[in-house]
DNA sequence: GAAAGAAATTGAACCAGATCAAGAATACTC
DNA sequence: GAGTATTCTTGATCTGGTTCAATTTCTTTC
């Protein structure tokens, strides 16, 4: 069943009865979304959470120099959204766009609102999970400063060996804070 | 009393009825800190979360070349904490200290653990503020991407006009992502 | 209110990483 | 599987911001 991974996901953090997985069953939507199929366009207003199933996501937006930064990836068993604009209901500063063909499950903000009412416990499981997600947030900002790019690279590449395999060389070095053609050489210089 | 203003941030976002605020009450300590005392020194596990009533705490580490570099701001009636520390129980990777002389309430990790079962309504409020908190980190990375060192500081100034006259200057250029010296010579520039 | 310490300014030299441009490899698509 | 579009690489040049060092101003402290 499709909501499989996202249930067993939600009962690692809380428990969760027949009933109750019923009501997340109808409040989620299962949705395909293609390669570079974007879920949310900057200038947009966001008005729903994504919890991605499989495949991998990026929130990105162009900068004044017109090259697309990446601010955060997304892959399986991860939220991605922008909390900004789904909490002021403003247009958003950021596109989300599909890396890979991906699967997602996604809810509706004012969906979302009267779930926390019908299960109180989800914000439990959202606190815990938002907790992480800030620390993760908190490390990056560590690394960004702490590390030159040549570092930086190194230390993401050991953490996540995979994952580099996964994204285009481009996006990772805006993550990473700096441009493609320095990764390209930081490579270069690996492979000698 | 001093926990009044803690109290009355809660009731912005929760009900609370008299029992649970006692309950509050007995779980956090009323706690006042020098100007350039450490709450948190980067080694340490942190072990418990810091509301500040009053005042203004930065949370920093010591990068490669022995500056500190300043990773957070925090001041009245926001959070801070080192969540990586406190989650994972291991040592830090930052320090915690007050700017200002400021007043606090702290609770250790344990007892917010038992007070999250107590009352229960406490995952709403944190869930919503760590949303806010992570939306505020994500736009901080769009500013430090989307925008040169002398645009962070205007827009930055522009924000938060009476903060920029309350942290040392070197704090904030740290914060924005550049040197001391360079801030400097943007507001030599600024004054002709 | 003098002395010491901390923070801010200024100048000069330098550099990590950016930008531009052009070509080479991969990967989609029909 | 040919053709087009992306992505990646490499070289040459340039620059926003750093670093180092010296001086000045502002704050504490006793």
């Amino acid at each position: 069943m499709k909501y499989a991974g996202f249930l067993l996901h939600l009962k690692k953090f809380i428990e969760l009865d027949e009933e109750e997985e019923n009501i997340l069953i109808a409040a989620f939507h299962y949705q395909e979304i293609r390669k570079k199929e974007h879920v949310l366009q900057e200038g947009q207003v966001c008005t729903s959470y994504y919890f991605i199933l499989k495949g991998c996501f990026r929130s990105y937006f162009i900068n004044e120099n017109a090259n697309e930064q990446v601010v955060q990836f997304g892959i399986e068993n991860w939220w991605i959204t922008d909390y900004d604009s789904l909490l002021s209901q403003r247009p958003s500063f950021f596109s989300i766009q599909a890396i890979e063909a991906s699967e997602v499950v996604r809810i509706d903000k004012k969906v979302m609102d009267e779930l926390f009412l019908k299960i109180p416990r989800l914000e439990r499981y959202f606190r815990i999970v938002l907790q992480r997600t800030y620390a993760a947030s908190q490390m990056r900002i560590r690394y960004l400063y702490g590390m030159t790019a040549e570092e930086r690279y190194e230390h993401f590449h050991s953490l996540f060996p995979e994952f580099v395999q996964r994204v285009p060389l481009y996006m990772l070095a805006s993550y990473l804070g700096f441009s493609p053609e320095f990764l390209s050489r930081i490579r270069a210089r690996k492979n000698v």
